[in-house]
DNA sequence: CTAAATTTGCAATAATGTTGCAACTTTTAT
DNA sequence: ATAAAAGTTGCAACATTATTGCAAATTTAG
């Protein structure tokens, strides 16, 4: 499985990308690097994971969240996303109770009017409160 | 100007907030900790921006924008906003071509239906593209 | 199975953020 | 106006997070 994806990605299939890999399919949510670094300890340097994530952001196998508070999250792409070419619309939600940051997959970013003389691009749309699991 | 709103927020008018503060007023978009550090140089130490931008989030001067790229930015907030109660419930543009970072202050953030079992609480949402000056 | 290409770990370095404490500034109350 | 109290700042030390070059090791291609 993971070695799949890899392959179609046409990233060497090495140990640490195996590993990091199958955090984010055996994960609902999203990841930081300091979760990836808890689950992985001493299995691989620090610098192997920074690398590793950047290529899969590179290669469009996980995309970023924004968040508020310095970290960077990432998280899986579904499979229609290519090298470069990410269609993560998809809203992000942020449970308060368990801190998960899930892809809702289903809900699409909506459209805003813009002011006059803006010119759309890209949105990204994040949502907090109460996930279906701690409800 | 900035000493009213200092003294309206229960805070002590020091040189290095009197000009953080104008610094955000005199300016449309967010700032970041490194912008500040770059207008002020030497004036203070690296410490007195961090302790001062908490301050002012934590009474509700100013505001957080979330970031994909591992930076925190910060606006100023409208004049609703209260101490530990901010109604920044707008849209946050990034301009490609200058990178500034705007609040469409007019521009609210439209509700999305959400998944059984979700329950939001509040929204963030950031359009990229130009902006128009950059137009 | 070997050579080429890619990836990894280590070490060094940089950038970013936090804390305690003494000195200083601002505010409050006389 | 002035002294005490309250609050703020700068310094130093430290912690965390991220980046780079290079040699060794692993993976892939032929």
């Amino acid at each position: 499985m993971t070695d799949d994806i890899l392959k179609r990605n046409k990233l060497s299939v090495t140990d640490g990308r195996k590993k990091i890999l199958g955090l984010f399919l055996a994960r609902d949510g999203a990841l930081a690097h300091a979760d990836i670094e808890k689950f992985t300890g001493e299995m691989f340097d620090r610098v192997t994971v920074y690398r590793t994530l950047q290529t899969f952001v590179e290669k469009g196998i996980v995309h970023l969240i924004p968040t508020t508070d310095n970290s960077i999250l990432y998280a899986l792409c579904k499979e229609n996303c290519e090298e470069g070419h990410h269609h993560d619309n998809h809203v992000h939600f942020i449970c308060d109770v368990c801190t998960k940051t899930i892809c809702l997959d289903d809900v699409t970013i909506p459209k805003v009017k813009l002011p006059k003389g803006f010119t759309p691009n890209h949105s990204e749309m994040m949502v907090n409160g109460v996930c279906s699991d701690c409800k």
